[in-house]
DNA sequence: TTGTAGGCGTTATCAG
DNA sequence: CTGATAACGCCTACAA
């Protein structure tokens, strides 16, 4: 009738656990599952009970052993090419936000327009047993392709959107982008128009975005001019593309009336150039961007640029997934449209 | 000696597991599992069994499992204030980044400055018993402190440093900057300096910024200025800053000469509205931000600011934290100090 | 170097 | 409305 020492568990946090709850309350550890998942369940006087020890141990519900148990986690994977710029950032945040709202944790990795690195983030987040995943854009590798589509959960692909395309897509037309600035530039007068592609090879997306450009300028007969510079820091691949489009083009051409860039960092660096070498913006060579980043309206003259949806993208694609998932109740269904619109915002540049 | 339908698991993904994959293999499911948490152990001919029985499959481990069997999962938390806004977007992706590379996965989400919402975020977090936490900051409420130092986990605060502080703090001094801006305006021979406070309530490493100007001024013997603006959002907070302090002041004050903004969105706002008021930067009012925003080189006159390590925190806050988990070998411990300098960009506007 | 036994903390299942 | 039992998929401990 000794009394040893409490044999300790050997193994495990040490943390409380339902066991150590239901004990404490008096109920069994099924109850104390309940009473977090579905509360109506459980008898009033038997939640008072089970509140007061869950605050007594400090009892946290361990989500690892929660999704094992009921295979499906709480997390949701999203693999975006890049966190630091000022693109994706209100994506994060809105699709973050929405997610945790109704419970889901954001697991976020960086792909930085590699597809490979693509890849193996969506590979490791699969180990997650995620209860989605979302990516940027549609241009994947095959082996992220199979993975996607056999993982047997809710995909959705971000800031893209194309037609026939099996899964579900929250974004815009990039290529209607591109036609969306040669348009605006096209009324305007303006006929001798370049577009200055992204230096960084792996954006696929700014491809689109030219492709558009080039299609309105042959609808209207003009010869499209895509300018690609060497310059990879984006500042100085704009500069390089104004000082050989507009300041110091080539012997036999003429310098270019307005340049559409591929977003709004070259756009900047071009814009300064310009400044610089006493190029008239407007007047003797219009500017147009892509992403309206916080500084454009900055710029002296402000530039005239696209805006892309980033908070509607990244709110309509967690409700979409929460959707898939039977989370939301029928009657919350959002009815925006998956295809969202780019709004051009007129400013002094163009 | 009917042959039956194999009987059908009742519960799980319908994935394959260690054991399908021993199995094919022709090993122990204890063997796949060495073969990914320690490769070394496993004879060579057996590793290649298991390779080809692996992709055969599309095995992927179930993290959630493991985190549970092993009790330590290989994610870390991180709440920060603001995702979307220019200030730790560089912190996540380094953070990130680092950690990716040892395996580990990130769980973000945001507070927007809010204790509460730390508080929960934090709670969320320990539900998926995370390898260890990051934090902004060393402002939190009594229940997220509890939290914290109960977890059992390392615990990292970024984006400040205070001596004599249990937590592992990566970041600078705020108080420091404050005192650098202060003491570079009064070297450049201003005395009428004032402080313009975010109008943000919550943001108190800007207060402790505004402590330090306070401390120089009073060290010079001058008059501390401190100015909160109503306006809510930045830009406008900014130029209502500069409105009331050098353009139009209350009727007995003279203009100040100098202006010390909490951080470079209502520099950048306080900036252009003093340029079209007409005023004379720096000659009628020098003005310094905080931030180093991507904007700030841009502006006309660019703006003259502070820009705190951001990359260099979310890496190093990462190696402190994978070295308390004994994940770095000795060799390769990072030698950098946890307080890091914040570098003045000197530039048009100061 | 490899295998066996059993537990990690939760929830699905089914019976009361 | 409540509870007992047995998974979920992996890893620690120990043995061979």
């Amino acid at each position: 009738m000794s009394e040893p020492t409490a044999p300790r568990k050997r193994r495990g946090s040490g943390r409380a656990t339902v066991h150590d709850v239901a004990r404490l309350a008096g109920v069994g550890s099924i109850t104390v599952s309940r009473y977090f998942t579905e509360p109506g369940r459980v008898a009033a006087e038997r939640s008072a009970r089970i509140a007061a020890a869950v605050k007594e141990l400090g009892y946290v519900p361990n989500l690892a052993a929660s999704g094992l148990a009921s295979a499906h986690g709480r997390v949701v994977g999203m693999v975006i090419p890049n966190i630091s710029g000022p693109i994706f950032a209100n994506t994060i945040q809105t699709f973050s936000d929405t997610l945790n709202r109704h419970g889901y944790q954001l697991l976020l990795a960086s792909s930085y327009f590699s597809a490979t690195k693509e890849e193996s983030a969506v590979r490791a987040f699969l180990g997650w047993k995620p209860a989605a995943l979302a990516v940027v854009g549609r241009f994947h590798n095959r082996a992220t392709e199979k993975l996607l589509s056999t993982a047997g959960i809710p995909v959705v692909e971000t800031w893209d959107y194309q037609p026939r395309r099996k899964p579900i897509q929250v974004g815009y037309s990039n290529n209607a982008v591109g036609e969306q600035a040669a348009r605006y530039l096209y009324a305007k007068g303006y006929r001798r128009i370049a577009f200055v592609q992204n230096s960084l090879a792996g954006d696929l997306s700014a491809v689109d975005r030219s492709d558009g450009y080039e299609a309105v300028m042959r609808e209207h007969g003009l010869e499209p001019l895509i300018y690609v510079p060497k310059a990879e820091a984006p500042f100085d691949a704009g500069r390089e593309a104004v000082e050989s489009l507009a300041i110091a083009p080539a012997k036999r051409a003429k310098p270019v009336e307005a340049i559409i860039f591929a977003n709004d960092n070259l756009a900047a660096g071009g814009l300064l150039a310009g400044q610089r070498a006493g190029l008239k913006i407007p007047q003797q060579c219009a500017m147009v961007g892509f992403g309206d980043y916080a500084f454009s309206q900055l710029l002296l003259p402000s530039l005239t640029t696209i805006r892309p949806p980033g908070r509607e993208i990244g709110e309509i694609a967690a409700l979409r997934i929460l959707e898939q998932l039977g989370v939301l109740p029928a009657s919350t269904q959002d009815t925006r449209l998956n295809l969202l619109a780019c709004e051009l915002i007129e400013r002094e540049s163009a």
